[in-house]
DNA sequence: AGCACGCCGACT
DNA sequence: GTCGGCGTGCTC
């Protein structure tokens, strides 16, 4: 009786692909182990076995199995569960949730690979002029690959050529995968073995006598190994006994010392001592009672703690509770969140129980820290990781905390699945029987609704720690302060008079500046024409670094124009303010003071936030210009004065959340001011003085402002009382796009009648010559959701078959942020 | 998603 | 008349 295994792939397919196996492979086999297959014509994938079974695919002749790539299943069956789910609420397949589930150094790839055979002899005149080319290449290379013969010959079909070699018996083509993973394995030595005893390392000390360098390095070895090691990192030792690695290597080649590759972990904290916890205050106190109480009947709770409020005590408090009871802790935080201050935090309470997942590692260590937690390390006891981290394979989740569970960077957009991490965390919890913390100062209006209605507890801490003050705010009126000619460039005098006075008394100000829609722009002052990009619907933004005007969307760039493109006059001027205009201002106003700025353009790579936050703590930077990313979770001690230099663009932004997102960042900015004894202040520039939002941020007013979005929401049929479900289509014919949309609008309808809204042009309608155009589907509660989106993908397939419609790309998105 | 097979325009 | 473009369909 034959064997067969069920395969899951990285791919955007809906299907399980059945493969053949022998007996002896499938009493190895288990589901969660992965396996390289064959795919297709020319392709090797690895894929994931998710069942192992004897139930002949009649239909085809299903493939063998290349290779087993795992003695042990590296994917658990709750994760696979977990995987299924994730899929069918967010309607896309599993392949697309594996790729983004496990580190991408996992799945291996296969490329084809172009060889000589051995001892081949060719006419020249045997061979057209590209297979001479190939040819001769392959006498330098031994190996090439197919991009690598793309460019050497320098067009796009060169499998003929190939096949054409094939043929003549001149190359062979194979498969090579690639294992991504590579251990860190570090140098370290040791004393080779016959110095251990005495009178030999007296006589090797009188050999080196005419070897200082060598002598001083076996002197240093002596050192560090009496502390107990027997094993010395290269590195360390070459630092200790300032000898380089030439005298090293002299000494390894003589044997007298041992050479020993040893497994590094990659992550690797300094070990120091473990911080005291720090005592809760009363309030602290009662609410650790209460998250307590409200987890005996229930299995969320929403922490409403405002900020500075010291929710990351209470944290620590669950967290070791947890641990203690031998269970598992997720410490789920926005991406932007992930600072350094943080985690040294969490690890100077928790020590070694701690790993970190992140983007900004690299994919081995991402492999680390995904098999530490497989194989129950004890330093994977908490996980302190961004949305990706739900997917990593827990044992005993008993506790997920999700910290600013607000935020929008939990939901994914772009690729599939796209998940919202705290709504999947909750589900993750459930189906391990953990229970879900989610906190935050400003509450998404949908978990505060759910608090509301009993479906979570509600738990709430209103006093600042160690009695801090509320900051103060302030809104300055930017119409008035123009009309009265009371503005220098983007600055109220109210603004410019309390940097100064902040300055004065040695402490620091952070200005905030939302990047969205307000990217400096190049206009004429002639005709109004600003150069646009070719392939979107964007006016391009200018880049003052390096002179560039530069297309956000698809990353097309110019070099700054010094005539207008349609009128060919010369009066140019740059239009809107970033943060880089801001800070030019700035250092016009304030010359003699360090000015920081904190954006995208300043944080790339992997330190460089930390280096912009770690200069700023230290009072290298007085002012601090920054986006978004300045709100999240830092703690900074000398900042009396917080900025928020327009408020407007926050307001206006075209989205059913804009408001409640803008009390969230404004109250998330003013937090930063004042965090020691002294009250801050912070100031809002607006044109909307009287603008409901910018009132509550004023009084900080959560409640007033939940009421009233609440009722928006349910006016405008949105959530918490409506869900959503977003269809995109893109497509480069404009007409195909319009029409098929009309076409899957008008389906839906038939079903969902005054549920689908559109379709609609997004805000910019064209994004790499591609036109989008959005319907929103309305999910009243009592209809069933699954039913919907039965429904929906029914249609959906209808539509993929009309030929008219294609070329028309279709992404759903469920519970679009 | 990738990749092969198949059908139409600009070159030897 | 071919080369090479992209559009369509399939992958166990």
């Amino acid at each position: 009786m034959p064997f067969f295994i069920n395969v899951i792939l990285p791919l955007p397919l809906d299907n399980h692909f059945t493969y053949s196996i022998s007996e002896a492979e499938a009493n190895f086999l288990k589901p969660g182990m992965r396996v390289a297959v064959p795919f297709g014509r020319s392709k090797v994938y690895s894929g994931i076995v998710s069942e192992v079974h004897q139930n002949d695919p009649k239909i085809y002749e299903a493939k063998p199995i290349e290779q087993i790539l795992d003695k042990s299943p590296v994917v658990t069956a709750a994760q696979m569960e977990f995987w299924s789910w994730i899929a069918s609420y967010y309607m896309c397949t599993e392949g697309e949730v594996l790729r983004a589930a496990i580190p991408g150094a996992f799945l291996l790839e296969s490329e084809t690979v172009v060889q000589l055979l051995k001892g081949v002899e060719v006419q020249d005149e045997e061979l057209t002029d590209d297979e001479f080319v190939l040819y001769e290449a392959l006498q330098q290379q031994s190996l090439l690959k197919i991009n690598e013969i793309i460019q050497l010959l320098d067009k796009k079909t060169v499998l003929p050529v190939i096949n054409s070699l094939v043929e003549k018996k001149v190359v062979a083509v194979n498969q090579e995968i690639y294992e991504q993973y590579k251990p860190k394995l570090e140098r370290h030595v040791r004393l080779h073995e016959k110095y251990k005893d005495e009178t030999a390392m007296h006589q090797l000390l009188d050999d080196l006598s005419r070897a200082p360098k060598q002598r001083e390095v076996i002197f240093a070895l002596f050192g560090m190994t009496a502390q107990g090691k027997d094993l010395i990192k290269i590195s360390e030792l070459t630092k200790e006994s300032k000898a380089s690695a030439a005298v090293i290597k002299a000494l390894i080649d003589k044997e007298v010392l041992e050479e020993v590759k040893v497994r590094e972990q990659r992550f690797q904290f300094e070990e120091g001592e473990l911080a005291g916890k720090v005592a809760l205050n009363e309030h602290q106190q009662q609410a650790l009672q209460e998250i307590q109480t409200a987890f005996e009947t229930q299995d969320i709770c929403l922490l409403h703690g405002i900020t500075s409020s010291g929710k990351t005590e209470l944290y620590v408090e669950l967290i070791e509770k947890a641990v203690s009871e031998g269970q598992q802790v997720l410490y789920l935080l926005p991406e932007i969140a992930l600072t350094a201050q943080l985690i040294t935090r969490l690890q100077n309470y928790f020590g070694e129980k701690v790993l970190i997942y992140h983007s900004k590692y690299s994919v081995n260590e991402r492999v680390e820290v995904y098999q530490n937690v497989l194989n129950n390390h004890d330093n994977a006891r908490i996980v302190i990781g961004v949305r990706s981290s739900i997917f990593l394979p827990f044992h005993d989740l008993g506790l997920i905390i999700v910290d600013e569970e607000h935020e929008s960077t939990f939901k994914q957009y772009d690729p599939a699945p796209r998940y919202n991490a705290r709504d999947a965390a909750v589900v993750l919890a459930k189906m391990n029987g953990a229970k879900v913390l989610l906190g935050s100062a400003t509450p998404a209006l949908e978990s505060y609704f759910n608090a509301e209605h009993s479906k979570y507890g509600l738990v709430n801490l209103d006093r600042r720690y160690g009695n801090v003050l509320q900051p103060e705010i302030e809104i300055v009126d930017i119409k008035e302060k123009h009309r009265k000619k009371r503005m220098t460039g983007h600055f109220s005098d109210r603004l410019l008079e309390e940097i100064r006075e902040t300055l004065s008394n040695n402490e620091q100000v952070i200005l905030f500046q939302n990047r969205r829609g307000f990217s400096p722009i190049l206009e004429c002052n002639t005709c109004g024409h600003s150069p646009q990009c070719p392939n979107c619907d964007v006016s391009l933004t200018y880049h003052s670094h390096n002179n560039q005007l530069r297309c956000h969307y698809c990353g097309y760039h110019i070099a700054l124009q010094t005539k207008c493109m349609a009128c060919g006059s010369i009066e140019l001027s740059t239009k809107g303010f970033g943060t880089e205009k801001v800070e030019t201002e700035l250092k016009a106003l304030f010359p003699g003071h360090q000015i920081g700025r904190m954006d995208l353009d300043t944080t790339r790579g992997k330190h460089g936030y930390e280096k912009i936050i770690s200069a700023f703590e230290e009072g290298e930077i007085d002012i601090l210009v920054g986006t978004q990313m300045l709100t999240k979770g830092l703690d900074f001690r000398n900042v009396r004065l917080v900025g928020i230099m327009n408020a407007d663009t926050l307001l206006n932004f075209p989205d059913f959340r804009a408001h409640e997102r803008s009390f969230q960042l404004m109250l998330q900015v003013a937090g930063r001011a004042g965090r020691t004894k002294k009250r801050g202040l912070v100031l809002i520039q607006t044109y909307n003085p009287h603008h409901q939002i910018v009132q509550q941020v004023s009084t900080n007013n959560y409640l007033d402002m939940y009421k009233e979005q609440l009722e928006e929401r349910r006016n405008y049929k949105y959530p918490p009382f409506y869900r959503l479900i977003r269809i995109t289509l893109k497509g480069r014919d404009y007409s195909r796009v319009n029409e098929g949309a009309e076409w899957l609008a008008t389906s839906l309808k038939n079903s969902f009648y005054e549920n689908v809204l559109g379709p609609e042009f997004p805000p910019i309608a064209r994004i790499r010559n591609e036109y989008h155009k959005n319907i929103l589907i309305k999910i009243p509660q009592k209809q069933s959701l699954a039913k919907t989106k039965e429904l929906v993908s029914r249609v959906l397939q209808s539509f993929k078959a009309i030929g008219a419609y294609r070329g028309v790309k279709t992404v759903i998105n469920v519970d679009p942020y």
